[in-house]
RNA sequence: GGCCCCUUGGUCAAGCGGUUAAGACGCCGCCCUCUCAAGGCGGAAUCAUGGGUUCGAUUCCCGUAGGGGUCACCA
């Protein structure tokens, strides 16, 4: 019995690995593309650091004119959940973030270098597994769950290592001869990697984030191929990516420590080995711990719940990009107009140790990407939110010109509001805009400075009576509100008042406040000129007339 | 516990042997102003720690502490 006679009959009918590699011919990618991949387990979830890694794998493999792919990691059917794939696509295309290749629905793909999904690959691994035994670099291994337990029972008595070792590995001296009869008699068994490593000599790898590592060579008989005939991570890890053509493997930083392994298994399998980059994880402050944000108990930490309060896609990329690169807010400022495309992305710029989310931050990025919005884009996607989240606000929206007019407020000028965050922002903003929310409703008024009854009563009489007409440009409104000021004995002018301020009982200001708040229940306000014309006369009569009953 | 990585203000971070240690968010104050958001100006606030090396360390080396990761027939 030799190895190949052994691998016969471990992998009957598996293929020649050359009738895959003629199948997956090198890809024609211009000097210096980058080819990543995106390699979620199907679970429907996207964390938001599974997108961060996405929109980075994606953004380098754009700016070389690379590829950028998806690919579903489900060797673990203990994992599967019904719908996954389908759950991580259109999470992709709402941040509009659709790879070139890979997975497009449940069953559906693109690409010339499938299947995207490592369950249909199963034949694929085998004749990988079965060249790795045909060379001695790989053997069957008949360690039973129980004696497994009890291998590392005895490794933790003796403060050793744990692990499938050196002369704790009990299969991989087994002859070739009694190899085959255990196989012949029925014995179950799975497929090791012969692993030439020692853990006395160094290894160096230079990860194009974190820099030089050390590391112990690795020494570990992992397996490759499990009892249920798929191929563990590390084995898919080395055929896809080799077959695939992935040049640069982005992925999380709890990867590291199996650099050594993945290095070796290039080498032994004879391929060339990808470049790594580890990205540091998004964390999270819990009571003075940093931890990871966990799907469990953050909220946040779901890329779906962006999209349930309302914080456009765009802000949320824009924010990743921000950790990704500190270098991305100064060229967002000096770039407005851009396209985050345009961005000259460094992966070696990455920060090496992770960093807490602070969503303060993400919604101060937000409200500028959405004060870039036109009153229409704004419309637009607040409705779009409000369908599935906001009943009363569709209702409201429902006017679109009117609507359109109460979101163009202080909109598309040179400084445009920043009072946005999210779409659900949205209805506190301009709720009371809309007469049959505030008319029929009872009010409540937060005077201020003049707050009796009397004064507040003649202000806004007089204002309807002698001063208010709808047609008066910006600046002859407020010389009547002046007038009035001016009328009621209060100060015209707020400096005037400031300078003497015994003289004065108030001041413009705050007969101005008078008006705000009978106007619209608020103290605080855009621009009252815009509101009082987006109101229109007979709405700015009605309200100051139902503030003096 | 073994192995590996990390440590600049409250947060994100520039920095690569000599700097008044950038910038952003947040906070505070002032200005502008009909209020608010914004904007302008200013302020408080940082090199974990102990040793080296050096004329000189935030920067280089070693130790300590703290944090994180990893040690599966899971990815």
């Amino acid at each position: 019995m030799n190895y190949k006679e052994l691998a016969d009959m471990i992998f009957p009918n598996a293929k020649e690995i050359s009738y895959y590699e003629e199948k997956y011919p090198r890809r024609n990618l211009p000097e210096g593309a980058v080819v990543t991949r995106f390699a979620p387990s199907p679970t429907g979830f996207v964390h938001i650091g599974g997108l961060y890694q996405a929109l980075v794998a994606r953004t380098v493999a754009k700016k070389t004119g690379g590829v950028f792919f998806l690919r579903v990691e489900d060797t673990d059917q203990k994992r599967e959940v019904e719908n996954g794939i389908t759950g991580i696509v259109n999470s992709l295309k709402d941040f509009d973030m659709a790879p070139d290749e890979g997975m497009i629905s449940e069953t559906e793909e693109i690409g010339e270098y499938g299947p995207y999904k490592q369950s249909l690959r199963k034949e694929i691994y085998q004749a990988y597994a079965k060249y790795m035994l045909e060379q001695g670099k790989a053997y069957p291994c008949f360690e039973t769950a129980e004696e497994g337990a009890e291998r590392i029972a005895k490794q933790e008595a003796a403060k050793v290592r744990t692990g499938y070792y050196g002369v704790w590995a009990k299969y991989r001296n087994l002859s070739l001869d009694e190899a085959a009869e255990k196989i012949k008699a029925g014995v179950p068994y799975i497929i090791r990697f012969k692993s030439p490593g020692r853990e006395d000599r160094k290894i160096q790898h230079k990860d194009v984030i974190k820099g030089k590592v050390d590391f112990p060579e690795n020494d570990q008989d992992i397996v490759i191929i499990k009892a249920d005939g798929l191929p563990t991570y590390h084995f898919a890890h080395l055929v896809d990516d080799h077959l695939m053509g992935t040049t640069h493997v982005i992925r999380s930083d709890e990867w590291l420590s199996s650099v050594p392994l993945h290095l070796q298994l290039f080498q032994e399998a004879g391929f060339k080995a990808p470049k790594y980059a580890h990205i540091a994880p998004i964390m999270k402050n819990d009571e003075g711990n940093k931890r990871k944000l966990s799907k469990r108990k953050d909220p946040e930490a779901a890329v779906s719940y962006y999209e349930e309060i309302g914080v456009p896609s765009l802000s949320v990329k824009e924010y990743l990009l921000n950790i990704a690169n500190s270098t991305f807010e100064n060229w967002r400022r000096q770039n407005k107009d851009k396209s985050i495309d345009e961005f000259d992305f460094q992966l070696n710029k990455m920060s090496v140790s992770g960093a807490l989310f602070d969503m303060t931050k993400l919604f101060d990025v937000s409200k500028i990407v959405i004060s870039s919005y036109s009153a229409d884009e704004v419309y637009n996607e607040s409705l779009k939110w409000a369908e599935k989240h906001d009943k009363e606000l569709v209702e409201m929206l429902s006017d679109k010109d009117y609507s359109l007019k109460v979101l163009g407020i202080e909109r598309g000028n040179a400084k445009p509001r920043k009072d946005i965050a999210k779409w659900s922002d949205v209805k506190e903003n301009i709720i009371y805009m809309y007469d049959d929310k505030f008319l029929n409703s009872k009010q409540e008024y937060p005077y201020q400075v003049i707050s009796d009854k009397e004064s507040i009563n003649k202000i806004l009489e007089l204002y309807i009576e002698k001063y208010y007409d709808e047609n008066d440009d910006k600046q002859t409104w407020f010389d009547k509100i002046k007038d009035l000021a001016g009328e009621m004995g209060y100060a015209r002018e707020v400096k005037e008042f400031k300078a003497n301020p015994d003289a004065y009982k108030a001041h413009v200001g705050d007969v101005s406040t008078v008006l705000r708040v009978a106007l619209t229940g608020r103290t605080n306000t855009p621009d009252m000129y815009e509101i009082m014309q987006v109101l229109g006369k007979t709405s700015v009569e009605n309200r100051l007339r139902k503030a003096m009953s």
